[in-house]
DNA sequence: CGTTAGCACTCGGTACAATCGAGTGCCAGC
DNA sequence: GCTGGCACTCGATTGTACCGAGTGCTAACG
């Protein structure tokens, strides 16, 4: 599409206006990109980017800066995984060797160690609920009429339901219940609860059906996510309302895990502006990399920043913390 | 201290700067506070309230504007509990009425609650966990390495730790332990687990003790607490590393914990400025107010917004939310 | 003696002009 | 096709003037 040279100075023109927030004109371009050419040969060269959309003018002569186009081009470009830089490789390796126990825990120091890395807002979705098998239904009384229905998901994921009865309920029943559940639904993924077995006792099925009506994964309750950094966000724009928007956005988790999947789903790793389809994100671009735990897709992690961020540097810590993060969950 | 017309002037500068962030003249003042006097006389009582520290100017010939001792007296002014407007009052009612099922969910939904009454950021702090008692233990394998220890508390909070093994270790012996530890631990807080009663056989013991010593509450775990709103911060300031600070002390559960908790312990429901000693949020003040579940104090919420907000509306707020989650769970 | 009208003064904010400079588009020549 | 040269554009910066909200002080008033 673009010759090299074009190729050249728009990949400049990026990655100067990525470092600076300035738009760039020819006289850096020639400076940065040391391709042996004079600033108007460039700037002849920049009017057809322009022309052709890759590049705008804030206002006449000022320089340019990318459209999402050309944010576009250019990470279409970087074909090498790209690496991370030695400090950070070395930062992600610590974090992996101290991590330990909670997988949620785990989950949202993930979260935090991919802002770090990248300085932007980062996104750790957890495992789904659905496809993880049942290990072990308890049923626990925490009053007359009250119970906890607790189960243990293969993931190492607990789920709890509040049970409410109109008579008291006492502990025998409650153990039958919890028996009858765990012959039942061990081994069991969530997402098909199947049939109950009848026990003979009325009462103790009426308990068995209560139990897994509750724990029927519900629309609304979403998976888990973590979402860390969130304040690097601030910086990002100059426009308080973008920043109030946007962070406003990352508070309903669900829009944010919904995003993550839409895009893994249409095979997008990287979204920039409005490419996800979600306006109130279109001066934002999304890095998302699924991790897989013993060969199974597992969740997703994924950064936000503004539209104009160190794509190559952010992607290679999506790749590098995806990649690592599953090792870790699937040896734990 | 000060006479009734420099209080009605103090009164009527720091109400006018709460709605305006504008420093307030003594026109305004007379404007406002109809106090039958000359605004060359309000001049005069503002230039001794600012001899006194309850004002400054932000520079000369501009009106003035509270100092944290100036908004200190206003809210120890307020001694009427404050009454929420009727639309608000209706909102909280309606949001106990639907309130269902998960501690959890439903202690960050409060937070959210609490943060669209205020408009500024909420914090809710769950129940301790040293305080509730054990009401179930189990072990259950999720790999022949790695099993999860789940307890249920009273007040319906589970934890949940991992446990890894160096040789295999079956669901029979998981069974021993987990009877061994429901017949010691049940009833216990979790705060004091004390000691173990030994089973006979040397594995199981071992297994037991492992699964004690991960139930054992850590100093790095802190009470479980939801931040609400906080994306209402990047409107409060208008320096954008205030709002990055503020924002990224949110973040930080554990200090947002702490800091309510000594606030608490030492009696204080509104700390302005650095009267919590905190130095990061100065520029802040912090409302809050624990809630009982059963008589017995459960945890706390809090208000996080500018040093001029709207301490009325906010402490009313406050009040009105902790009395009524501490009613809803009590009835749970 | 407290209150007030009057007044000179201060100083941030706005409006306007001048200037600067980074950058452009275009053209003629190499 | 590339480049040096050039006129041009326009945001940013600087300087000046001015307005107005607000002040402190003083002298007069009840």
């Amino acid at each position: 599409m673009l010759d090299e040279r074009k190729a050249a100075i728009l990949r400049a023109v990026v990655s100067e206006y990525i470092d600076t927030a300035q738009p760039v004109g020819s006289g850096h371009v020639v400076h940065e990109a040391g391709l042996g050419v004079s600033p108007a040969t460039v700037r002849n060269e920049m009017a057809v980017l322009e022309r052709e959309g890759y590049l705008v003018q804030p206002h006449t002569s000022a320089g340019r800066i990318p459209t999402d186009k050309g944010y576009r081009f250019f990470v279409d470009q970087i074909t090498a995984p790209g690496t991370l830089d030695p400090g950070k490789r070395q930062q992600v390796r610590d974090f992996f060797r101290a991590a330990h126990g909670e997988l949620e825990r785990m989950l949202a120091d993930t979260s935090r160690l991919l802002s770090n890395l990248t300085n932007y807002a980062a996104v750790v979705v957890g495992p789904p609920h659905e496809a993880a098998t049942i290990r072990s239904v308890q049923l626990v009384g925490l009053g007359p009429r009250i119970a906890l229905v607790v189960a243990v998901l293969s993931n190492g994921v607990v789920e709890k339901r509040t049970l409410e009865f109109k008579e008291e309920t006492g502990d025998e029943r409650l153990g039958a219940a919890t028996a009858a559940l765990n012959r039942n639904l061990v081994g069991r993924p969530l997402g098909t609860l199947g049939t109950v077995l009848e026990t003979g006792d009325a009462a103790t099925d009426e308990l068995v059906r209560a139990a897994m009506n509750a724990l029927r994964v519900h629309d609304d309750e979403p998976d888990h996510v973590f979402v860390g950094g969130s304040s690097r966000m601030a910086r990002a724009f100059d426009a308080v309302d973008t920043v109030r928007e946007v962070l406003g956005i990352l508070e309903e988790q669900y829009v944010v895990v919904s995003l993550l999947r839409d895009m893994l789903d249409r095979g997008l790793s990287v979204a920039i502006g409005v490419e996800h389809g979600y306006q109130p994100l279109s001066e934002c671009a999304l890095i998302v990399a699924p991790y897989e735990v013993e060969g199974e897709r597992a969740g997703s992690i994924g950064v936000l920043g503004p539209t104009r961020m160190n794509y190559p540097e952010a992607m290679a810590a999506v790749a590098v913390v995806s990649q690592r993060l599953g090792k870790h969950l699937s040896e734990g």
